[in-house]
DNA sequence: ATGCTATGTAGCATTAATGCAACATCTAGG
DNA sequence: CCTAGATGTTGCATTAATGCTACATAGCAT
C-alpha cells in the first residue's frame, strides 16, 4: 500500500538489485550478508517498497561491483540490458 | 556530540558537497532550493552530521552537476580535487 | 550604527528505513 | 511425501533523516 516514500513524498526509486544479485549467482542473504543488513531489508529494496540510505546503496552497488548510478535511478530503467 | 550515523553505527559518509556548492557560487539556500529541501539540511550534511538518503544524495549531485560517487565516498577524500 | 545575507546551534515533531521474528508459499531434491 | 532453501507478508520497535522555528554570530555593505 505505502510506495517508496524515500523520505519525500512522491519520489520513488528504482533499482536493478535483484538483476544484478541473480546475475551474480547470490541469494538475498548472501547479499545482505556481504552489504551487512538483514535479509529482508533486501527484499525490501528489490520490491521496491522503500529506498535505501546512501551508504547502504554505496555497500549494496560495491557488493554487486557495479556503480550506484548503474544500480539505483530516480527514472525507471529499460528492461534488459 | 552525535557522529554520523547514517543509520548503522560507525559508518560515515564524507562529502564534497560545500566544495562543489561554493565552486558554483551557490548558497546553502540556492542548492536547498535546487535538490527541494530545507536549507538547514544541507548545512548538516556539509557538516557531515549525518548522511543523507539515496534521493536526497541523488537530487543533490544532480544540482550541482556531479555523479554521486564524485559528491559522496565511504572513504575521506583527499583534499584539493 | 543599521541592515542584510550566510551560516552555526539547539530543540522539537514526524516519519521512513532498518532489524527482527513469525508464518505462509512455492519449488527443487531426495 | 518430506525437507530445505528462497522468497513474500505482516507486524512491532528503534532511530536517524528531514522539516521547521528561533536565536546567535560574523561579515559586508550602506
Amino acid at each position: 500500500m505505502l510506495p517508496i516514500m524515500s523520505r519525500n513524498p512522491e519520489e520513488p526509486v528504482y533499482n536493478r538489485i535483484e538483476e544484478a544479485r541473480v546475475a551474480l549467482g547470490l541469494s538475498r542473504q548472501d547479499l545482505a550478508d556481504k552489504a551487512g543488513v538483514h535479509y529482508q531489508t533486501i527484499g525490501y529494496l528489490e520490491r521496491e517498497e522503500y529506498s535505501p540510505s546512501l551508504v547502504l546503496a554505496i555497500r549494496i552497488a560495491k557488493s554487486l561491483n557495479q556503480e550506484v548510478s548503474e544500480l539505483f535511478s530516480l527514472t525507471p530503467f529499460k528492461k534488459g540490458k
